[in-house]
DNA sequence: AACACGGTTGACCATCTAGTCAAGATTGTT
DNA sequence: AACAATCTTGACTAGATGGTCAACCGTGTT
């Protein structure tokens, strides 16, 4: 049935390269008009392919979309995964914001997609997010509690300020337009002053 | 040639009544599904009305659109306007943040409104940000910045200051789902102990 | 060169969607 | 009651959109 799902043979140069194409095509259209926004014959433009053709690799609309989330949200729990309960506390959590900000500034078109997701109420995410996401939230919410009743961060509620570093990292991408446009042509890229920024606040928001 | 924009002739009862139930029913599925993933047939579904009787008060999709956006904006200035440079800065700012929280609280599908335009680029607001909200930005800025030289706040950017306001408060209405799915069934409201922690938060940030 | 398979596409279809319209129902006014 | 203005809607249209298909083209292998 499914003509990218199946593992048994391999792709030939051409299938990855197309592949690539449309998927890359497809990431720029859905994180900018959203699923029901986008049209077929669009990411095809997007891709410089006829539209049958994005059809031959893929099942259809759904099966793009589903692809580059499923690729998505695999990169997505990395950053989280590798907060160490053996670090340092703040170094720990410094890292994270950082390499959350890096992210929302590298790939602002994959925050996008998610953004667009999320607050059209996640319909094709529920089973990441109250799965694999979940438990490692979970996880990593016990290992701040830990840090923070021996002392070593402010005690705030973990799962807020995990929240907290989301809302202010992704905000640089999801939000972008609203900077760009609100600070002007004085600013040339939005995210002029962003990581200073979050250190300083979370430097002293953590620090007891 | 418009409907609901000439103030000409005053609304009848059946007027204003309907108006309100086709905005409220539009605002409802717009918030959901994005401008574009909305469709008449909805509209007119969720305000128990017919297509054509919708249509009857107003121009079309792109017009309730319209109608929802600029009411919005006009309630969205209010609080950051509020800022009083003559008050204590501290009680100010802790006033502004608890404003905005309250709003995404109380009116979490506006938010979702406002968050579905920016996130795909705003472009039916362009004018609304680079003008008014601009302005009134630049303005409070600079009364923060005055505030921070006198010491009485943290030095910080001003500006990504009122972004992170404006990214931590409206994070708990456009990513609801997010935060719902995550927490599990433990939570009922995502917004439990927002407020607190917001509180904590900048009562630290703002603290010199 | 010949063959098989992978790759490509113009033309097409069914469905959805924004918007129209003329005819009928309801409401308010005298 | 009678009339006009407002309100409502079934039936319709034009265009957009996701998806199909048979025929054709390109590439690598023997």
């Amino acid at each position: 049935m499914s003509k990218t799902t199946s593992p048994s043979k391999p792709q030939t140069r051409i299938q990855k390269r197309n592949i690539m194409i449309i998927l890359d095509a497809a990431l720029e259209v859905f994180s900018t008009y959203g699923f029901r926004g986008t049209t077929l014959d669009q990411i095809a433009r997007q891709a410089g392919l006829s539209k049958p053709n994005v059809l031959y690799y893929f099942d259809g609309k759904e099966a793009i979309h589903l692809a580059l989330l499923s690729q998505l949200l695999e990169t997505w729990l990395d950053p989280l995964r590798a907060i160490d309960p053996q670090g340092d506390p703040k170094t720990e959590l410094m890292r994270y914001i950082r390499h959350k900000l890096q992210m929302s500034r590298d790939f602002p078109r994959e925050s996008r997609l998610f953004a667009n997701e999320i607050v059209q109420g996640a319909p094709r995410m529920e089973a990441f997010l109250q799965g694999d996401l979940r438990d490692l939230v979970d996880e990593k919410a016990s290992v701040i509690q830990v840090w923070m009743e021996e002392g070593k961060l402010t005690r705030l509620d973990p799962f807020h300020l995990i929240f907290s570093i989301w809302a202010l990292t992704q905000h640089y991408a999801d939000f972008e337009a609203q900077i760009r446009l609100v600070r002007g042509p004085n600013i040339v890229q939005p995210h002029d002053g962003s990581e200073d920024f979050l250190d300083q606040v979370f430097q002293k928001l953590l620090t007891p």
